[in-house]
This record gives C-alpha cells, sequence and structure tokens, in this order.
DNA sequence: TAATCATGTTAACAGTGTCAACATAGGATG
DNA sequence: CATCCTATGTTGACACTGTTAACATGATTA
C-alpha cells in the first residue's frame, strides 16, 4: 500500500529525531532532515504545518521513550518500591545524560506546547509515571502532599541532569561547593540520590 | 574619549538585554540587536567574535541581576534566617517568570557555557548567594550535606518556575496531579515553598 | 478510462550569521 | 603640522535557513 514514498511521515520523524540528536535542535535544520529521509527540501510541508510541529513530534517521541524507559525501572518486581524509585531517579538521569540533545528539545522553550497538545499528553503522562510510584511509596499521603512531592522528586532529577552535563563543573580543579556537589554527585548518583531524599 | 560611537559595546549589550527579553533569544537576530543600537549590521562583529559571544554577555547579565536580586533579599535584617530564605525563594521564582525570557537563555543550551569563563562566573556566584543563606541557616552542617541542600533548593524554585510558566498547566480544567499541584504552586508560591521545603 | 486529490519536486522569497573589502576617524610618530 | 597606524564602522556578498507558490505525478475513485 506504498503512495510516492510510502510512509514518509513516520521516516520524516525518525529521522528527525536522528539528526536532533546529532546536531543538537538549534542547530538542525528542515533541509538536513528531508536529506536524511533522502527527500526534497519542501517535501516536510506535506506532512507538517511547519519545522516546530515536526520537532513537537520528536519532542512528543523522546517523553514516550522515557516513559518508557522509567516504566522498565518500576517494573523490576524484585525490587522493593523504595529501590524501584531509585531506580527511576537513576534511569531518568541516565536518559537526560545520553538523549542530551533530544532531552534538551523535550524542555527546550522554543516548542510552544500549548498548541500541541499531543506533546503535552506525553508529558504529561511521563510525569505521571513518577506519580505512581511515589503514591505507592507514601501509602495513605494526600493528595497535596503527594503533588508536592512529585514536583519536588522530579526537580531534583531534573536539574541534576542540567548539572551533570555541565561541562564547566565536571573538572574537578574548580573548588566551589557547586564543583564540589558535582563530584559527589557525579561518583555516585545512586548515593546521591539516597542522600538528597533523606536530607 | 568617544570614538566612532563612544561605548557601542556596552550599548550593544543592553540592546541585546532589551530584544533579548522582547523576542526570545531564539527569534532573536544580530541584525535586529543592531538595528536597536541604531548601527550597521556588521558593526557588532568589531566587538563579539560570534552572536554567540553577545549572548554569552547578556546571560552573563541576567545572572548578575538575579544575584543582585538574591542578595537584597538576603539583605532584609527584620526578618529572620529562615524567612531570607523563602524570600529569596519567592525573589528567584518571580524573577524567572518576569525576566522569562532573558532566563531561558541563561539556562539555554545554545551558549556552551565551557567558552565563556565570565559567564560561567556569572553563574556560579549567583549560585552561591543560596549556598550562603544556607550554611547559615543550617549552623554546623557538613560540607557534603550543604552542598546536597543547595542543589536540592535551587532544583525545586528552579523547576517550580518551569513549571509554572508553562501555560498548557495553569489552566485549572486540567484534572490531573500535575494540574492539581500547579494550582497549589500558583494560589501561594510562599505557602508552597514552606511545604516542599518540609515534606 | 477519466477525474481527483494526496503527495512529491522545483524555483523563488525574505531573512539569517558571517566574512572580505573598503571607509574613516582619532592617536601616535616624524 | 603632515603622515601613518590602528580601532572602529559600513557596504556588499556568500551560503544557508524556513516557507510559499507553481508545477508534476501517481494512486484512488467515479
Amino acid at each position: 500500500m506504498k503512495y510516492h514514498h510510502g510512509n514518509l511521515k513516520e521516516e520524516l520523524i525518525s529521522s528527525a529525531c536522528i539528526v536532533c540528536e546529532a546536531d543538537g535542535h538549534d542547530r538542525m535544520s528542515l533541509r538536513s532532515i528531508a536529506k536524511e529521509a533522502k527527500v526534497s527540501q519542501t517535501a516536510p510541508y506535506r506532512h507538517f504545518k511547519t519545522k516546530e510541529s515536526l520537532l513537537a513530534e520528536v519532542s512528543a517521541r523522546g517523553f514516550m521513550e522515557l516513559k518508557e524507559i522509567l516504566q522498565n525501572a518500576n517494573a523490576k518486581k524484585t525490587l522493593s518500591t523504595r529501590d524501584k524509585f531509585l531506580e527511576m531517579g537513576q534511569a531518568y538521569i541516565e536518559f537526560g545524560l545520553s538523549k542530551r540533545n533530544t532531552y534538551d528539545l523535550m524542555h527546550s522553550s522554543v516548542i510552544d506546547k500549548t498548541q500541541f497538545p499531543e506533546l503535552l499528553n506525553s508529558a504529561v503522562g511521563t510525569f505521571e509515571e513518577l506519580v505512581s510510584v511515589l503514591a505507592e511509596l507514601n501509602p495513605g499521603i494526600s493528595a497535596k502532599d503527594l503533588d508536592i512531592k512529585c514536583i519536588h522528586h522530579w526537580a531534583l532529577v531534573h536539574s541534576l541532569v542540567g548539572l551533570l552535563r555541565n561541562e564547566n563543573l565536571d573538572a574537578s580543579e574548580i573548588d566551589t561547593p557547586a564543583g564540589n556537589a558535582m563530584g559527589l554527585v557525579r561518583s555516585d548518583i545512586k548515593s546521591f540520590l539516597i542522600s538528597a531524599l533523606e536530607v
């Protein structure tokens, strides 16, 4: 059931994912995506109203992948709830570090999430993976406190990703509190997470 | 002691600050900055090697301004240390909300902080304003725990800025945990901060 | 078969960052 | 004062960008 190309839309999205992670969302061009998909420069416009909407798709894929990763961590039945939670934290951070450019796009201001409901749903869905494990971890917690906890923990791992990626701080010669913090975080993410959750 | 223009470099920076906050860092052009400074399109290249380096300057200014704001909050002598700390948290969040585009630039990946030591210093300096109040708030705390606390609290306010700005969530019709959290955060930032610090 | 419409290409537009070539003004040097 | 040098500014151009309009094509449908 092939048309001219078949399923160019899908191919464009996955090409865009590749180019994004390779070049960074601010340095990637629609043309390079089209070239990656071996198609003319304006072909994407038959499937996406604008470059931003294609990027929104890439971002949504990122959230879906991240959600899956978190689900996998949460599904390790041999682990205690608390250990599953820690596992999720590590998995989140690892995603942020390894899929660096995609992660940037997902949290970038170039995409107005308001205009892309599908993207919004993906993002919220990912967040709620965290909600569920925290609810399990804190039985009987009030809705309000659960909300606070969610924001709190997400904030922590999200910011850790940002800090850990700053190459400016991974040179241990910088002897500042920030630099010290970096060292101990980098040395063992898991133990840091545990410490952070207990302070 | 005027040259052709006098101090074009300074004027370009402040023009860039204006344009950045007006248009957003991803939508602003070197040409528009030059026009704002009433100078030719390539004049900036006599003072900045690249557009990125001018943006780095804008970002550094942002960190300096934020640091000053935090210092002011920390300098309110009538307040207890804890209240000063809360004041700083609020001030930080207000900065992130009011200087939205500048804040975005400051945390954007388009500028490689590695390459701009001055920017790096500004950012670290801002962070250490938080360090100092937390040290005062927790006398006798170990260096490690202080580091953790710093990351923790900065992570919280930083993420709160991000969440609060997402217009996708300030429509209270979204009945999700994230949406609920948003509502209670928005209703009173200060009380939320207090709650968050105690959970 | 004929017509339609989704899908693709080509050509062009204005706008971008950046560089090279040129212009000028102010200070240094004779 | 005349001359040169250098810092600063302008003009023109280049390759590249997102986007649109005009055209081409091929699968589906009547």
